[in-house]
RNA sequence: GGGGAGUUACGCUAACCUGGCAGACUAUCAGCCUUGGGCGCUGAUGAUCCGAGUUCAAAUCUCGGACUCCCCA
């Protein structure tokens, strides 16, 4: 810093005092702030105001899901918010899994109704009571369907924006009918790899693992979830890809007429992800200057910044309009940052915006024909010739993403942490470290066991790795590697 | 499910115990100075969660409510 610099190095003021290692929680919640994702000063707990940057990466996020459903053959519909009690409650394991968490509507204005209405903390029932009229005979199988919609759950623990709200904005969920269990089983693995596809694009490391028998969803056969740990060592489910079997045609009567014309009831599946993709991914990109966002989803993928001084602002602004037209041409999401705050401040506010891209252009800049072009991820300042400006963004918005993408595959691979016995848990394992997995013969005994031993609940086994050494609990031969951890 | 703490301007906070002009920082707005990593200066806007009680007088004391946070099962 030159001598003849006014700024004083104690003035300076600090985005994060708080540091994403030591203090997630505080972290998460900040970058959140200052980035303008969310606003958590609506006055419900667990509901929050979604500000324009941050709808729009929530946006652009949602519109690759879409782009993946459509493109293996589901059709958009939409269900109504509230669903009359006496549908809500047709199946019973669904209605003890949702009743104490969903908000109840008894009454309008101040005449109370003759039917209390359910408001979805998910569609299932409403949803289904409707499509067993869509379906006839076999010709309209398989159905697929998805829509996207808010939830409501009225969570009593601690919420967290994205991550576990009371209002989940933008769920969106899947729903398929099919003619039989063989279909239904497939669908599954179809979804499984939707999901696949959508988080790697999404730059995100997740484990897809099967929920044990003794916790899968309400009303389900079985289901699979996408976990990923975020940096507090939690896990967190991504998504849920579930198999209904019939149980839920059984309840409501879902049936088609088949060729020796008898009827039938379908074997469903559905699966969902929401906007706490969005907040799993700032929390496990984002660092110590805020967020970082996926090119694909960043809003804006380069900020030209201006820097001004007096009296040559005209060919500065001119290369800077210049720079944004070309940019724009080759559909790079581009914009100009043209205020007159300092340049140290706008560095600042759109690095904790995680912009993946800077340019910066000066007077220098404009008498070489080039640019100071920054990445977020490195910080690496480089110059770039005005012609070559295109090319060098395409190309380094790639590098970024291959660069975050083998970031996060190695942050998660820290973070599952893999044990022989019970005793070498109690010994090594600290909770912020991560999810556990300890060989599992298979048996519910033992799992819950286990569980009970390490006091860390289950989340899921990995159904396609066997496990090496002997079961935590029983001793005998390992089948598989279950995973316990602390969850969102 | 049980326990504890709290609520003052967009945000953070002082005054509370011991009742007496609600003060600072930040932000915002107007202007100046500036702009290659948060500089500085002048001025302006803006607040005691809601309701009741005690009192000459309540952010402050008492009671009730709402909301928020934390801890334990």
């Amino acid at each position: 810093m030159a001598e003849n610099d006014k700024r004083s190095e104690q003035s300076r003021k600090v985005t994060f005092s708080i540091d994403k290692s030591q203090n997630f929680p505080d972290w998460y919640d900040r970058a959140i702030e200052v980035a303008k994702i969310v606003d958590a000063r609506y006055p419900i707990k667990g509901m929050n105001a979604w500000m324009p940057y941050g709808f729009k990466a929530l946006k652009l996020m949602l519109s690759k899901m879409e782009f993946l459903l459509d493109d293996t053959g589901h059709n958009e519909v939409y269900f109504p918010l509230m669903i009359p009690e006496s549908v809500f409650s047709k199946e019973a394991d669904f209605l003890r899994g949702f009743n104490g968490e969903s908000f109840i509507v008894t009454q309008a204005g101040e005449t109370e109704l003759a039917e209390r209405l359910y408001i979805r903390p998910t569609s299932e029932t409403g949803m289904y009571d409707t499509v067993k009229l869509w379906i006839k005979s076999e010709a309209d199988l398989p159905l697929k369907l998805y829509q996207t919609v808010n939830v409501f759950r009225h969570e009593t623990k601690q919420t967290r924006p994205l991550m576990r709200v009371r209002e989940i904005v933008k769920f969106k969920e899947a729903h398929t009918f099919h003619a039989n269990a063989e279909d239904a089983a497939q669908q599954v693995d179809e979804a499984i790899n939707v999901y696949k596809r959508f988080f790697d694009m999404m730059l995100l490391p997740y484990k897809v693992l099967r929920t044990p028998s003794w916790d899968t969803f309400p009303g389900a056969e079985y289901n699979y979830d996408f976990m990923s740990v975020i940096p507090d060592g939690k896990g967190i489910e991504l998504a849920s890809v579930i198999n209904l079997g019939k149980k839920f045609s059984l309840a409501f009567g879902i049936q088609y007429q088949n060729s020796q014309n008898d009827y039938s009831y379908v074997y469903q599946t559905c699966y969902g992800i929401s906007e706490r993709t969005l907040g799993t991914i700032m929390a496990i990109h984002g660092d110590n200057n805020g967020l970082l966002l996926p090119p694909i989803i960043a809003p804006t993928q380069a900020i030209i910044v201006p820097i001004y001084y007096a009296g040559k602002e005209q060919p500065v602004n001119k290369a800077c309009a210049e720079i944004r037209e070309t940019l724009e041409k080759s559909n790079i999401r581009t914009s100009l940052d043209s205020r007159q705050n300092t340049a140290g401040e706008k560095f600042y506010e759109w690095e904790a915006k995680g912009v993946p891209i800077r340019i910066e252009v000066g007077p220098k800049d404009v008498e070489n024909g080039s640019a100071v072009v920054v990445r977020r991820d490195t910080r690496e300042k480089k110059p770039v010739k005005v012609e070559e400006l295109s090319n060098h963004i395409r190309m380094t918005l790639d590098d970024i993403s291959i660069n975050m993408k083998k970031r996060a595959d190695a942050y998660l691979k820290e973070r599952i942490l893999h044990f022989d016995t019970v005793e070498d848990v109690k010994k090594e394992y600290k909770e912020r470290l991560g999810l556990v997995g300890l060989p599992w013969c298979g048996e519910e005994r033992c799992g819950r066991s286990i569980e009970e031993k390490i006091g860390i609940p289950t989340i899921g086994y990995d159904e396609h790795k066997g496990a090496k050494g002997k079961c935590a609990s029983c001793g005998n031969p390992g089948k598989t590697e279950m995973f316990f951890g602390r969850t969102y």
